[in-house]
DNA sequence: GTCGGAAGTC
DNA sequence: GACTTCCGAC
């Protein structure tokens, strides 16, 4: 049986912290697993086993009764601990070993990338104080070295707690639970950690200055990995070409029996393809060459496109909007180099200025839509929802590869995409107005020609003053869900009945726009033009049945008149007092029906001239 | 044994 | 948010 120190599994001393779980006071079950697998104690409880990061649960029950004795939680068992571990296979953190009982594989990238929100990025995120140092600036992000005496002199072995082996074994001893004194969630390590804190670096952020000392430099930290010819070449025999289990373009692991040995974390080589869907970054491409270099700027970028690959495993856009120089090239990996445009991405692009927050990516794409973009994606397109998947089965253009291609060449998802490029779906701000954007791309496609998109606004939406272009202003979120597979089916789907309620006055300003708008009070509000036609054909008829029965009644008249000729005078006199209109009952003789019919007429079309709309 | 949904807790 | 608890499905 492996033993932390026998195998040099180990983690960074940050992973074993709980003021390492990000937004969690408590002790994180991962932290927890680490805690067991580094104690010799708990070896026949729980243990390092197989691949790097692997380890197996060799006492369900025990693992669960200590878990359970840490969180306060007798109840517990390894049922519910397992399901808590199950939560952590989507989080990327930890994923099951198939065909192997009990055993869990524990996905270092994410634990990096959790434990390092480090990368400014612009967005004046501070790096943790728990965090260990990143790879910005002049900070030196260092993987553990494979042993204290090739990096770090006697003293420096002492004292950083990044020689995580030999803290590791001073390390495991003591008591897991924190649940009945409640002075520590981490006790003993913690312990260990301040007896070597306590004899070196001090402070809020120990554990980042510990873990990087004042004295090594970027060069001495890595040249443990660069080999004698300094950074960018692995010592003879290291191996030179990506390690698909490594995060790393070449990885900084060995294999067993590698130069460096274990002492690496066990995890950084853990996640293979399925959590590295793409080469890490082509701009990182010049490492995917015959040499691996830990150049902070490269790893800088590197952990930058992981943090992508990890955070949003599906290349949400969202996320790379915060990072757009970083182009996700798509799945053959080895000429995601060739694939990038040389001029946005020459070589020299390494140093990438900072790269601007989402924010000002916001304020650019509202306001400089004419422009094309500067930023160069190459993200897939998110799959298709229902809806799409229907409409490009019924037509003949908006193929898959203009949507990717549409993507890819604005870098974002433009509104001056040309007709015949899928509709797209633009992720609302909120919830609700996810609701609006589906009416809008519902109404954009049934009830409006293509010629209606607005092309001055931001989203393909009816060009309607009811309209209003505010809740589809494509934000950087918005745009980014996209991708994003949980919205997918939701985004691009028809809703099955349009709610109303908060929505209502954007449904209606959109959907009613083509039928008669509704009066405040609810009746309808006949267009006049529609009125007036009404009226037109009412008269029409009439005249028409006033004219028979004026045949009738001349008949009927000249009969009369022979016995009382005079009887007819009161009853024109009456005539122009009624409308012939509103007097159907007694209809005026044909020449003042006649001259009623013109009046309203010319009324109708005065009326039309007049007034525009109801 | 493993998985993941759902609801609940803190 | 990170579990905990329960449970049905495989």
């Amino acid at each position: 049986m492996k033993t932390p120190g026998d195998t040099g599994f180990a983690f960074p001393d940050w992973a074993y912290k709980p003021e390492s779980s990000p937004g969690s006071r408590q002790i994180q079950l991962w932290h927890f697993i680490l805690e067991l697998l580094r104690k010799e104690e708990y070896q026949e409880v729980i243990a390092w086993q197989g691949d790097y990061g692997e380890f197996v649960i060799k006492d369900p029950d025990e693992v669960a009764r200590l878990w359970g004795a840490r969180k306060c939680k007798p109840q517990m068992n390894y049922d519910k601990l397992s399901r808590a571990l199950r939560y952590y296979y989507n989080k990327r953190i930890l994923h099951k070993t198939k065909g192997k009982r009990f055993t869990y594989k524990f996905n270092f990238n994410k634990l990096v990338l959790v434990n390092y929100p480090f990368i400014d990025m612009g967005s004046g995120r501070g790096v943790p104080q728990s965090a260990p140092p990143v790879p910005t600036g002049g900070s030196h992000f260092r993987f553990p070295p494979s042993t204290p005496s090739e990096v770090l002199s006697p003293s420096e072995d002492l004292r950083s707690p990044g020689v995580f082996s030999s803290v590791a074994r001073r390390m495991a001893r003591g008591s897991v639970s924190d649940c009945s004194d409640g002075t520590s969630t981490n006790s003993e390590l913690e312990e260990g950690v301040g007896i070597e804190e306590r004899g070196g670096v001090a402070g809020p952020d120990r554990t980042f200055r510990g873990l990087l000392h004042p004295r090594l430099s970027h060069d001495s930290l890595f040249r443990a990995y660069g080999g004698p010819g300094g950074l960018g070449r692995p010592p003879p025999g290291h191996r030179v070409h990506g390690d698909p289990m490594s995060p790393f373009p070449v990885s900084p692991l060995p294999g067993p029996g590698g130069l460096l040995g274990p002492t690496l974390s066990p995890a950084m080589s853990m996640t293979p393809g399925s959590h590295l869907p793409y080469t890490p970054s082509p701009s990182l491409s010049p490492m995917l060459g015959s040499h691996f270099s830990f150049n902070p700027d490269d790893m800088k970028r590197y952990l930058q496109a992981h943090h992508q690959s990890v955070y949003n495993y599906h290349l949400s856009p969202r996320a790379f909007f915060h990072y757009p120089n970083i182009v996700v090239p798509q799945p053959h990996r080895p000429s995601a180099a060739p694939d990038k445009p040389p001029a946005a991405h020459p070589p020299t692009h390494h140093h990438a200025p900072p790269v601007p927050h989402s924010h000002s990516l916001h304020h650019h794409h509202q306001g400089e839509e004419q422009h094309p973009s500067p930023f160069k994606f190459k993200l897939q397109p998110p799959p298709l929802g229902r809806k799409q998947r229907e409409g490009s089965a019924s037509s003949t253009g908006g193929s898959s590869s203009s949507v990717g291609s549409s993507y890819a060449a604005s870098g974002l998802l433009s509104n001056s995409s040309p007709v015949g490029l899928p509709k797209i779906k633009v992720e609302p701000i909120s919830d609700m107005e996810s609701e609006e954007e589906v009416e809008v791309t519902d109404i954009s496609e049934e009830d409006e020609p293509l010629d209606d998109y607005d092309d001055e606004g931001d989203v393909f939406a009816p060009a309607h003053p009811a309209n209003g272009n505010a809740p589809c202003t494509i934000t950087n979120g918005g745009l980014g869900a996209i991708a994003e597979d949980d919205l997918d089916e939701d985004v691009f789907k028809t809703p099955a009945a349009p709610t109303l309620g908060p929505l209502t006055p954007t449904l209606l300003g959109l959907k009613s726009e083509p039928g008669p708008p509704i009066s405040p009070g609810g009746t309808l509000c006949i267009p006049l033009k529609q009125r007036f036609k009404r009226r037109w054909n009412e008269d029409q008829k009439m005249e028409a049945d006033c004219e028979r029965e004026n045949a009738e009644d001349k008949k009927v008249r000249a009969e009369k008149d022979e016995v009382t000729p005079t009887r007819r005078e009161p009853e024109n006199g009456e005539g122009p007092q009624k409308s012939p209109s509103l007097s159907l009952g007694a209809p005026p003789p044909p020449a003042q029906r006649r001259a009623s019919s013109e009046l309203h007429r010319a009324t109708a079309q005065l009326s039309l001239e007049n007034h525009g709309a109801c």
